[in-house]
DNA sequence: CAATAACCGAGACGGTACGTCAGGTCTTTTC
DNA sequence: GAAAAGACCTGACGTACCGTCTCGGTTATTG
């Protein structure tokens, strides 16, 4: 399987790939999306923007793969021993990506684009959301082997409610980060972790 | 006050300002907000260019203004006699607006540019998301005149609650309808809420 | 007739035209046809390259008019008092004008690119070719004036001789100077005018 | 001398060579000079960039060459008996030649940049040029000895002449077909003749 | 018959210019 | 003095060729 194929002709330099999403990350942070240009990028790059389109359709696609590795590299589940801990953990870590300016622009641009274009979509998913509803999965897994949640019923059920519980956390994080443009804080993040363990009540009987 | 003041020459039509916020829906419905044209937006309103200018700094601007439209016509909180309730019926509603092509794309594009300008994040906030919060406040007043919800401690905790509340809602629905790109239908709505009166081990033990 | 038509908006800046030639016949001078950019052209000329392909449709239109101008300064026909001084004067100054780095490359270039396109092709006819020939039409007046050749049998015959002396001279003298690189001295057009006016073998007689 | 060195290696296929230039003309007759692309060359003649740059230096150098080969194949001088005769025949054919889609155009760009790049110029001249002149020599050889034109002085004016009468028949031609873009049919070649041997007057006359 | 040397195809590479498009400004005439 | 019309500058777009450079592989001559 998936032998490499050795085809004819010069090969494609892979350092020039390391190089150009590396400069694609660095104009993204210091311009932001709507000023990123690939002309800007290439140069970056020490590459020609013939290059580039070469590699990527268009600067959507060449952002979400230069902002992928970030997700790689930043999204990991460290074992708090708690639930609670566990998702507290990981919604820090998810704002404190979220806060860096590369991403800040880029994943809300790159979302908004997508909604237009199925591709986008698709590289969107792979890249980047499913490797994060990875994180669900394995903290879900582990609760359960500590007997702090039930196990579901069914794979359907399971499935079911790993995407509720992805989307609340993915999406109340960034709701926070980049609407609200407040801060995500260990208060915060605690006040959180209890709305989502324990629901509304609790939480408004917190004070 | 602010009497219309008189001044000389020939008065702003009002109906170019209709005109230009319909046709910028429109076009952003058709076509997205990366291929949205100023020029195309002055065509389809059969206004000039400049007029367009002299009424909006720019792009960004005039796209929140015709987004913020939708925002009130749209947004009631019917009430349903109970908080679980209002919160799926609040949801149902607020998925229905982000279902219209021309929020889908718009509200996104709007924020990932507000997180490089200050101004531009200003007006949405005043036009958007602070519409939007009223409505979890007057949902969380009339569950607590009902006795569903405890009252809290203080101000500042009330004020923290609300906020918290609202990135939930609002993150949560956001993230289902256009990064999973999932329905939100009446069982996904009743599931939720029942996330987050109830807390995750409710849920997971519902199946 | 042909009333300016005062048509609304911001006129054509007339400037911009004559700053456009200028800069096309400094910019063909110094880089010739192959290496002539029009986005150099452009920047010469203090304007932007939009405005250049406002007012022609590409490279080969910009030049003809550029070049075109310096057929109009250029091209008199001084009366010498007899038609093989006429000659001699009208080859040596279409002489000096090929002569000319701007010229020299250009009206090739441009011939070249007329055997593919119609429209160029009548377009160089008006404003170049024309012009020339008209040189042709009032020398052959004159000699005609002075006795030295008699009158055409008909209109047709007049035409017809008028066309193929065009030819012999334009062709020749750009023949001489273009292809076989050689100069055009006074020698040499005394030479020319004699095998125009008396034939091969008075010149071959000459020696 | 110049044996072929027997250089060690793998010769240069010798079929390659007929295959580009084939492939040039071809090209050069569709597409024309300036949408020329060596790229499309190389691949109508199944062979790689990189074997037409090991053996021309350039799209100039290639496109000399292609055509230099119709000059060897079409330019003879039938015997026709008489100089007239000779003239005419000669000049239909040249007329046949410049009527070919390959020839119209790459002959004037070729010309056109040659007036920038000497070692062109050289190139054109003996792969072209010097080719055509022959056939003056051997045109005017013919006559003299027919008696139908007096021999030179010397050797200065047998050269002088030569180049006289060369210019003004290519030049000439070429004008005809290629600028004022008119035919050159047998009747239009009887005049020439005529005003080439006999002069202006004599052609006037004629009506 | 192995080494060596030049060839060959494929195709990626850094460049340069292309012609187009959109943003936002400026200058006219018209209402 | 606002509005429509449209020319203007700026700057990025994505494409097309240029001529060069690896690659893996193919013929030839030479040792």
């Amino acid at each position: 399987m998936s032998v490499p194929a050795r085809r004819t002709g010069r090969p494609r330099s892979a350092e020039a790939d390391r190089a150009i999403l590396e400069a694609t990350r660095a104009a993204l942070a210091e311009l932001g999306w709507a000023k990123l240009a690939m002309s800007d990028v290439a140069a970056r790059a020490g590459v020609a923007k013939t290059t580039l389109y070469r590699r990527w359709p268009g600067k959507n696609e060449l952002v979400v793969d230069a902002v992928a590795a970030l997700f790689d590299e930043q999204l990991e589940l460290p074992d708090s021993g708690s639930l609670t801990g566990d998702i507290e953990g990981v919604v820090r870590r998810f704002a404190e990506l979220l806060d860096r300016p590369e991403t800040k622009t880029a994943l809300m641009a790159v979302i908004a684009e997508s909604t237009r274009d199925e591709a986008l979509r698709a590289r969107i998913k792979s890249a980047i959301v499913d490797r994060q509803k990875e994180l669900v999965l394995r903290g879900r897994a582990r609760a359960q082997a500590r007997g702090e949640l039930p196990a579901e019923a069914d794979d359907a059920a399971s499935v079911r409610n790993a995407d509720l519980i992805f989307d609340v956390i993915a999406g109340t994080v960034v709701h926070r980060a980049l609407v609200s443009n407040a801060e995500v804080d260990a208060d915060w993040a605690h006040r959180f972790a209890r709305l989502l363990l324990s629901g509304l009540t609790a939480v408004v009987a917190d004070g």
